[in-house]
DNA sequence: CATGAATGAGGCTTCATTCAT
DNA sequence: GATGAATGAAGCCTCATTCAT
């Protein structure tokens, strides 16, 4: 079987997925915003990294904003579609949630289904710059062009789950919008500042533990 | 009186609040950056603003990172004295949770002991800047530098109360930082990414109450 | 009948009136340099406006100059043809004259003979950008091509047409070139520099009345 | 004896007459411009040209447009200065428009005044180059800039002379700047497309010729 | 101490063009 | 014959910074 991500947003010029020197784009840049951060990050480096040009990565991407939205955006629908076949079949509401936030707060594995994809490295991605890509002057426009599409589909999925166990929760999207960036914080906070967390680097799955017990208590009536 | 800010960490190389011209730059970085954007400021464009030159501005801050993190860092005192001043002479627990939720959760008031700040403005930035200036990939020098004290201190603050009130919840620093963090994460969602959250534009205490409930019902034992 | 404008100079690699693509070039070319100007035209904007590639446009065209060449050319004769038409059977050197420079002169009116070719627009570059077709740093490789030939052929015949009214009058030549660019000039000049002109934007006939007295009393003996 | 030439349009960022960077700057661009053609110029080259760097252009002009704006208006100052020197105590009318119109149409001599400034190569770069300032789409804001005011002054105060002579004259303004125009194209003509002209390369005073018959026969009662 | 002048380095972007299908 | 893909080269511009006064 061969599963494509497919972006409902278009914050590509052309659909890297479609050629190889596409996909090296995405393996790499990937690859490289996770070793020298997305301030040092250019189309330069990356053309050498990948034995290629500026111009043929423009032909892609418009720059590098626009990239980091793509990888961002691929992320969060992977993510979905992992909890989606995740919770294929289970019934309970109280379950579902739990598989949910299990999904987004516990470490992430490789998956071999999407070969030119690290998520590992995508996900420490996703932790340190991925609200840049939101925290910007142009976030308006950006969101008007359907940028976050993907993000906020998936929080409304899983608010969705505490309106089912509890329907008279006041503030179903914030607190999982809230669970999702905590998720990425605390383990930010883990790894560089660790006076603002418990959780410690070695024991990543306090994360899940942390998280599943904020938003459990938040929704008791 | 007069009261000054004077901060632990030094991210300066000569003190601002000692000059007239070190006052106008803070002054007018929190101008520039609340309208323009931490990507667009530069040194140049600052110097403009206040009539003076680059090289100037770099008597007083290495670069615009390091400025960054003064303003974010005076932020943190200033919220911490103000906090401070609250507490005093309260002695409940509870209470005193109460008022240090809703002194950072809910929207800045100018305050007139600082006139060469704009509190409201510095909010702006610290609601879509704040996180840059530990996202990166130099985040671990800058906290052996210190510079990150102040927020560090402000949240264990906070947590030593809700020890005080639940000496059994194993979180309160993840906590207090994501209580922090997402007051302002929801108040920029309800901005510009209505769908990531129930807060409104209009009625802004709806973060306080949201934030208070979610922290209260989290370390109920 | 179907009228075709053929020329002599070949600044074209393949003649674009002799495919749907070619035509669509031309049309289209004329429609884009007269919105954004000379500066800022180039092989890729034209290809996305009529939806091929900027390889297809190389077939037919080696660079946005000798596109230039191409539709300026075309203009000529396409005047030039025009003149003619309305000369014939006239006998009177001195009505013959007047006719040329009205012709030249007045407003450019679109000719149905040519559909994909709208002379308005052509007008508009010509006046605005043809004296950058030859003011290069290459005139005079382009003369030896023979790319200004149409320009130059116009300009004679009109000049014979001043030595058969004054054989005597020692600059026919001089005084027809200035006439043809002192139409466009002051058109240009009415429109954007009024400063420098009597002509006004709205009575255009103006130029017709300025221009056929300035060369009727300078070939008076 | 020092003159300076003020001109009242600034088209630059920092005036390049007050330092000696500044200096270089202009007198190179004249050389450069005038070997290689304003479109193959750019900053680089004219960096490399005066040992110094883009970036230290960039200090005094912000694009080449904006130096090939100050270059023709220098020109047009320093002609205006030269005529109106020559014209001191000059009385009758007809004297003065001679005098005028061949100090504009004959070739341009150095003036020793201004060492960093080759007044033969500028009047070339104005015969090839200076219609290219204002045929572009910006003419409009550039216009509103102040960008042509010396041209236009100039302009102005020959075409006050033509109304002296004979104040009923219709088009004094058009007349001149025809005039102008004219005897730069022309001379362009001689040296590269010798078909449109009479005037040859060598007697280079026909253009005075030319240009003073055609004035004084048009504007002949 | 503040500033005016200058600059090295590099980011971002487009152009014009070629090659393979 | 037309097009999709790719690219080398260069243009344009700004940043962050230093030096001399």
């Amino acid at each position: 079987m061969r599963i494509q991500i497919k972006l409902s947003e278009k914050s590509y010029i052309k659909d890297p997925d479609t050629t190889d020197l596409g996909r090296k784009i995405v393996e790499n840049s990937i690859k490289l915003i996770d070793e020298i951060g997305l301030e040092s990050f250019t189309f330069k480096k990356l053309s050498k990294e990948i034995g290629s040009t500026e111009a043929s990565i423009y032909r892609y991407f418009e720059n590098k904003h626009k990239l980091l939205i793509y990888l961002i955006s691929w992320y969060w629908n992977w993510l979905e579609y992992t909890i989606d076949y995740q919770l294929n079949n289970i019934k309970s509401p109280n379950e579902r949630l739990k598989i949910a936030i299990e999904t987004f707060s516990k470490p992430i594995k490789a998956d071999p289904n999407f070969m030119h994809v690290d998520e590992e490295a995508l996900h420490r991605i996703v932790i340190s710059e991925s609200s840049k890509a939101y925290l910007t002057k142009e976030v308006d426009e950006d969101n008007k062009e359907g940028y976050f599409r993907s993000y906020k589909r998936l929080v409304d999925k899983i608010a969705q789950i505490v309106l089912e166990i509890n329907s008279k929760y006041k503030y179903p999207h914030s607190l999982i919008s809230t669970a999702v960036e905590s998720a990425h914080n605390q383990r930010f906070f883990a790894q560089h500042l660790p006076s603002l967390t418990e959780i410690t680097k070695t024991k990543e799955d306090e994360v899940v533990d942390y998280i599943y017990h904020l938003v459990n208590q938040t929704i008791k009536s």
